[in-house]
DNA sequence: CCTCACAAAATTGTCGACAATCATACTATC
DNA sequence: GATAGTATGATTGTCGACAATTTTGTGAGG
């Protein structure tokens, strides 16, 4: 398990705003509202069940995570896709990816390459087993391996903005072409060089990985 | 002039909420709102004369985008400074920033670089002038130099949220230590280079620029 | 003096109604 | 027929009031 530490964790969602948040986030990133998507405020009030107060401050910081998008007096939309956001969320990734590594190199304990390896049994097992919105989320956690061990807190916060988007794109992509990885064979490479003793080999493969991801993904615009 | 391109721009501010996200940013980034500092909703409303629905989707939005903190019941407060933030905001302005460059430099015209010296004169003119609110935007705007060239959507919006902090950091030591900028001599050798062939020079020189920066606004901090 | 319980005040969260704006369909005019 | 203007409905923006929660204040008991 992922959390054995402390059996409690703080009650979450204790507000209407975050319930909401949580249920539209999961529809968009689960690829049950498409991109570009109009979403009317009173009809997902009424079907939400709530006031429009909360369910328009949840929204409003769903378009800071860059889940959707707004303009005055036009209302909220799902954040569209495109090719060239695509190219940028990748050039993005491998760029702070490997920043990462670099702060992590140096910090990575026993205990952290562990847990490395727990994560990615977790993924491959999935891989196979076909549960889309689980496959996505070891997909992020896999790779949130590094994040976590760099202690980057500022970094961390612009790595969960982007996995946001990177949700988006592969619920995307697993729509098109089903329930298999977009990164393929390189994963177990990637974890390999992770626990390895190469800076440099590692920065060179997220540059191979990601492009590897990029292209699988870039098959479902077209 | 900066845009001459069209004589018009968009009407901005259309609705009480950018307004009010507006004055209340440049209250907080102008150092008159202390870091920490609790913001009560009610007093707020009545200070801007709106009602409290706009005045918390403008504060939400600001929470985003790294101005402002929020807890559920307890409010708002002015984003807290730390020195581990502050080391955390330059090691990711170093990253960022080399990105940038990585990107602009094979995309630099004579344009761009003319308007890098105009943003460079504009710069050193105000620092001996004193406006600090002026001194601080002219800051901003040289560094965004390299992010407009980049032409990189997605590492601007990235930018634009670090460089809120970095106005949050800036006006703090522009209280303590009056008018005079963070960087002193290196933002001369920061444009030489900037308009030169070398990039491997500018990485290099990011580094340094950026370290005297964080030094000279460390001491603010204590 | 300290601590706990409890009441009162202050503050945030939520609601329903109304105003301002936008999107659509229709008409008049050329 | 095309286009501009206009009325209508749909949607977002704003407001004031009330509910839920936290914070502050007070006093009894040790």
């Amino acid at each position: 398990m992922n959390i054995p530490a402390s059996k409690f964790r703080p009650v979450e969602d204790r507000t209407l705003r975050a319930q909401v948040k949580r249920q539209v986030m999961d529809q968009v990133l689960g690829g049950h509202l498409e991109p570009g998507k109009k979403l009317v405020e009173t009809a997902l009030s009424s079907e939400l069940e709530v006031s429009r107060a909360p369910l328009r401050e949840a929204l409003r910081e769903l378009v800071d995570q860059g889940i959707l998008v707004s303009e005055p007096y036009k209302g909220f939309r799902v954040r569209p896709v495109s090719q060239r956001d695509l190219t940028e969320l990748y050039s993005m990734r491998t760029e702070l990816e490997k920043f990462a590594f670099s702060l992590a190199w140096p910090k990575r304990s026993d205990e952290d390459l562990a847990d490395l390896d727990d994560r990615y049994t977790s993924l491959m097992s999935i891989r196979t087993n076909g549960d889309q919105a689980k496959a996505i989320e070891r997909e992020i956690a896999f790779h949130s391996w590094v994040y976590d061990v760099a202690d980057h807190q500022l970094l961390r916060t612009h790595w969960v903005r982007l996995s946001q988007l990177v949700r988006i794109y592969m619920s995307l992509h697993h729509n098109v072409h089903g329930f298999h990885g977009v990164f393929g064979q390189t994963t177990t490479e990637y974890r390999e060089l992770a626990k390895g003793d190469c800076l440099d080999a590692m920065h060179a493969h997220i540059e191979v990985h990601m492009s590897q991801g990029f292209d699988s993904v870039l098959t479902s615009l077209k």
